[in-house]
DNA sequence: TTATTATTTTGGTCAGACCAGAATAAACCA
DNA sequence: TGGTTTATTCTGGTCTGACCAAAATAATAA
């Protein structure tokens, strides 16, 4: 297990590349617990700080978590690691709300289509609990914020493109990390929630009838009503 | 009783973030080098270890170059420091790569109509040079996948859209991460090649002309032939 | 001026130490 | 015996100081 050191290159860099080789390989699998820190460097053939930098990028990326006292544990890693930076690159201006708003529109359209030819029974299931369940957060006034996403995931889900969820799943994050004090403002409002969620059960129908065309614009008008809604409100907040 | 564990604050988190911060108040500008790790140690009340721990994240994450003997410089972040781990996560399987094509051309498809309403007269001058650089290519025999791409990402920038760009930029970068020797061989068909310049030069008409549709469906051909190709190699390779 | 050589600076790595909290073993009491 | 408390070990978190190699810089010689 010694590492192999390569010239001119950090040497934390080795070790990271050689502990993703072993999740990659299966040695390492989610939820397991390495070696203690000074026994893996001992293990490794370095020392501490080194392997500690090795351990701190792993953290850092979200390849691994460290409890102190506890030790560290793979984790299974998943977009919402790089959501953050994600959100760093992409939201620098506050435009760019809308500019999400329009690449979510373009993509779940779309994807609600695929779901339609798609969906399994589980999916379709699954749809329809996210569908309720934000139903429920609504007529108990809860913040339906969060059950609305999952309603799009489950969407997005059984498009059957791992891609394509993988895409929604951050540009479901990245809206939720961009400053959107007026998208509040819109969940709260209980006669909009109320048809929204009228919406989401037509989408629903639409999907489990195997209805591309109707899936799709049902989404677009879903999105295009919320995004004027929102439009309206950051406009009246400017004067 | 209330179970909510409090997490110690990691000393190298605060740093990420104050250095974060820096960056984002302009303070610290892309291109900029940051103190020695010595006399930055001091600056910020921490011992050198933690703080290299902190630049070893930055450095992990791409916000930060650091050249032994040299020195830290703030370096202009883009997606591609995400692509690598992007492609851990969503390219585990062979069959993937047509998630990816199908994602791909989803998005593209929309973009492309954006392109043709918004292109701004240098990004048209941007996208025929894209063009024309790939018949280059083709003509002297030379790979033109890189070209390729850069058409496919000039539209992309013509979408007046950054998301969109950035999440094409990201499917890019994972069609050249993943493992593709069918694409290679795709790309040294000079009769193939030779047709998809045309086709190129088709979609720079159509959105010059302002013809989202005839932009939209240009593209759509044209990654639905690539993509039967790349079906038929990979069919062959099979048996 | 330019080329060469010292010297300093900088990051890279190492070793060992101490602390605080978590996990575990031991002791204790009911 | 079983559960609770206490002591001990284990683990990560941080610090100090040291040494090395390569890069950057200053000093020197041609």
């Amino acid at each position: 297990m010694n590492i192999t050191r390569k010239k001119r290159t950090r040497l934390y860099r080795d070790i990271v590349a050689q502990i993703r080789q072993l999740i990659q390989d299966g040695s390492l699998a989610p939820g397991d617990q390495l070696l203690p820190e000074r026994q893996l460097a001992e293990k490794l053939g370095v020392s501490r700080s080194a392997l500690r930098e090795a351990l701190t990028a792993l953290d850092s990326m979200g390849m691994i978590d460290i409890t102190p006292g506890g030790g560290a544990y793979i984790r299974k890693i998943g977009v919402e690691s790089l959501i953050e930076p994600l959100a760093a690159i992409m939201l620098k201006e506050k435009e760019s709300v809308y500019e999400l708003l329009e690449a979510r529109k373009i993509i779940e359209v779309q994807v609600a289509g695929l779901a339609a030819l798609r969906a399994s029974k589980t999916e379709l299931y699954q749809i329809k609990e996210a569908a309720t369940e934000m139903h429920n957060d609504v007529i108990n006034n809860r913040d339906a914020g969060e059950s609305d996403l999952n309603f799009h995931l489950a969407i997005a889900r059984a498009s059957q493109n791992g891609v394509l969820y993988n895409i929604m799943e951050m540009l479901s994050g990245l809206m939720r990390e961009a400053y959107v004090p007026s998208r509040n403002e819109l969940l709260r409002d209980p006669v909009h929630t109320q048809v929204w969620c009228q919406q989401n059960f037509q989408i629903y129908e639409a999907i489990k009838n195997k209805d591309p065309e109707a899936a799709s614009r049902l989404i677009r008008e879903h999105i295009n009503t919320a995004e004027e809604r929102l439009r309206l409100i950051d406009d009246g907040e400017a004067e």
